[in-house]
DNA sequence: GTGGTCTAGACCACC
DNA sequence: GTGGTCTAGACCACG
């Protein structure tokens, strides 16, 4: 399982495993169409609440990463159909402070998009 | 006053508080060694707890952006002293995620590149 | 309960509270992996604010002695997570300022580094 | 000067001055006997508030380090008069504190005194 | 049930 | 007058 979590993290374990989830789709080791474990399964597996996974499935569900499919249960959507998730003003933000932050660190904006570059170019 | 709060987001206002700090140095409507409010007229003015503000000051304080002077109370980090927060690993994961999160949005990397130039180029 | 603090002391009393887990983990009394007592039960234990205990919790939180499991509660960290507190240049120059006091109050080298000793010693 | 004060610190400054003192008188830069500046021309030469050196000069005396002579104003005591300070309970709690803080960072009893002893060696 | 956050208001140390 | 500390009590996110 690739999934990683730390339970030490401040970050809440079902924002944690959306995350994961997200960049696993991003990198290609979760396939579009595939199908996800089920909440039971995946719980037992990373020795979680079932109510967390359950927690990130519906979250990821409503941001239109995945949904749910009668016959095969949970789905990773198809490739056309994945969110456009920068277009949500919380994101523009978040990139906005993190370039403020890279600017106040003394980085140039030439060091700025070298981090942006690869951080894009890990993805498949 | 240019801090704006959102008293229903599920974010710690303290960290709302921080955030729209660090915007405000890195935009120059903080300048560097300037004195910030008093924590008591500060929450005053955006209708919070005066532990609130001190929390966020605190929060500030640790991170090497802004420092409590005994005489002068509390001032702006000089230029040189800003820390850097990019060598965080949690930002260097947010960057990452950000960037999946964009290329699953269907930008291709040029796209993506220009909008984190866009976000550094809004800085002085 | 080992933990004793003085309410009329000017140290803050968590910072007091901080120190004494410290000499706990230190002492044995409180065992690497231990599970410490919530927020509120230690709060109602030592007839203090239960904000007051959640501060020294949060402190040594930060200063990597203990961390808080969002499963199991707060527990003390393993023996090999502890930080290097002594890398601290205001631990040294602590221990500097000891050191003269010592001199100027006639104690020997060597008699200084008994009690050095003997204060080491008590640990496990 | 050699006194070096650090208004950022968290330590109150007329600790710091106290402390600072008493590592001058340690380290043979202020001699036994000796005359210390009036407390306005010293308040003058650090930028700081003349009450605050005044509480320094009054916590000095209340510790047996220095002492307020008719003719001569405040003087620092003679070599036989200084103060046993370790004596004081807090001290020892404090010593014990690093002690310990010094076990649990991975210092074994032998590096631990050595730092003891190189804070006592740099002493006269 | 846990810790985290926030409030309103008080007191104190410091400068 | 400043920030720091503490209280009592409330609400909420998390698991």
């Amino acid at each position: 399982m690739f999934l990683e979590l730390d339970l030490k993290s401040s970050i809440p374990v079902y924002i944690q495993l959306r995350n994961e989830i997200v960049r696993g789709i991003g990198s290609g080791e979760l396939a579009f169409g595939e199908q996800l474990p089920t909440v039971r399964s995946l719980a037992a597996d990373l020795s979680v609440n079932s109510m967390t996974v359950s927690k990130a499935y519906q979250l990821l569900d409503s941001q239109g990463y995945i949904h749910t499919d009668r016959r095969r249960g949970t789905v990773v959507c198809a490739r056309g159909e994945m969110p456009d998730f920068l277009e949500n003003p919380d994101s523009k933000r978040e990139l906005v402070l993190l370039a403020r932050e890279a600017a106040l660190g003394g980085y140039t904006r030439e060091e700025f998009l070298k981090l942006c570059s690869d951080a894009y170019i890990e993805l498949v």
